[in-house]
DNA sequence: AACACGGGGTC
DNA sequence: GACCCAGTGTT
């Protein structure tokens, strides 16, 4: 499939100086600092759902250097609720390897950006045109989608063969005389005219070229290959309270969800289990001992859905007559000290608001 | 190439 | 409930 680049580029430039009003606190920032911090926040997250956290990054970071020498708790608390953690891992191991090796200033070409941590084709492209002019296209689902329509191709966007596709295309597409504005425009129109569900293709300037329409398969287009499976899991968490009102949280390791974040006292099964059977279970022999416990609350059922799991399970607030001698991996952090700490939105839902008691059988 | 990784909005 | 969002890293 050819294009007429000079028709699709011009008038999706045109569209942009002419009908484009989205608005953004990053839009036509020069500082790479910024600009990277922008799209990170942004890879897989919506504009009006990361927005509010760019502001509270900048006020809290202004410089890459205040984010490198941040410490790792506070900038994770800074992160916490807008998900995939390993974001924020990245974002602090970069920072601080520009700072110490590059002397606080950003790589200026595209092999170097896109070395960094956290930092792959799209965000190097987007970095590389917004904030030094540099030619290269952004491909990210927007542009998957547009040019998917555009050209009327059915070759899945999801696969590695409709990856490069879209992307050679990308490319020529591109203004490169302006690449920035280029990259804003079809981000953009992507967002705002050929969205996902219900594009405004009656009012589309593209709509005379565009295959998708003219072949009225606007709604098939674009393809994705991969089916999602969800996977259940259910959360059995204590908030194990000493005496003096100290209570046990861990930092949760690499290699899962919410690495990095903290959790109570706990643990996961595959299946659904009856809050009887988790007290009277191995596990919590193992945990609490011949301690004398008192079990003082039980939650209810917290459910929470995410992309590709569904998340389940309950809170057990339990006191204790003495401090448990060892309990290996947990450290002890006083209770009105927890929200320094940076937590699952699932373990949040019930610290906040703790649902009272159900039956204490 | 396939999969894991959060949370939220829209229909 | 299904899909998608200014994707990246690991295996």
């Amino acid at each position: 499939m050819t294009v007429k680049k000079e028709d699709f580029t011009q008038l999706l430039l045109k569209w942009h100086k002419n009908e484009n009003s989205r608005a953004m606190p990053w839009k036509g920032e020069k500082d790479p600092y910024r600009i990277w911090l922008s799209e990170v926040i942004l890879q897989q997250t919506r504009v009006e759902q990361g927005w509010a956290y760019y502001e509270k990054f900048i006020a809290e970071f202004p410089t890459i250097e205040d984010l490198a020498r941040a410490p790792e708790q506070k900038v994770f608390k800074c992160w916490e609720g807008l998900g995939y953690y390993s974001r924020c891992r990245n974002l602090i191991a970069t920072a601080r390897k520009i700072v110490g090796d590059y002397g606080g200033r950003f790589p200026s070409d595209y092999e170097s950006i896109h070395a960094l941590k956290g930092i792959g084709p799209y965000t190097a492209a987007a970095i590389a045109s917004f904030a030094f002019n540099l030619p290269h296209a952004v491909v990210d689902g927007n542009v998957l989608r547009v040019l998917s329509r555009y050209t009327g191709d059915a070759t899945p966007i999801d696969t590695t063969a409709g990856k490069k596709k879209y992307t050679a295309l990308a490319g020529e597409l591109l203004d490169k005389d302006q690449p920035g504005i280029y990259n804003q425009a079809i981000m953009d129109f992507g967002a705002v005219v050929c969205k996902p569900q219900n594009p405004l293709c009656t009012s589309c300037v593209q709509r005379k070229d565009c295959q998708a329409y003219c072949t009225e398969r606007v709604g098939e287009l674009p393809v994705k290959e991969k089916v999602l499976r969800k996977r259940s899991r259910w959360f059995y968490y204590f908030m194990v309270e000493t005496p003096d009102k100290k209570v046990y949280i861990r930092q949760r390791q690499k290699g899962d969800i919410w690495a990095d974040l903290f959790e109570l006292v706990g643990w996961e099964s595959e299946e659904p289990v009856y809050p009887e059977d988790i007290l009277r279970g191995a596990a919590a022999g193992r945990v609490f001992g011949k301690q004398s416990l008192t079990v003082k609350y039980i939650s209810k059922v917290y459910r929470q859905e995410l992309t590709h799991q569904t998340i389940q399970g309950q809170f057990f607030t339990i006191h204790l007559s003495h401090p448990l001698p060892s309990l290996k991996g947990y450290i002890l952090v006083d209770k009105e000290k927890l929200n320094e700490y940076p937590f699952p939105k699932f373990i949040n839902a019930w610290l906040k608001d703790p649902t009272p008691a159900q039956s204490l059988f």
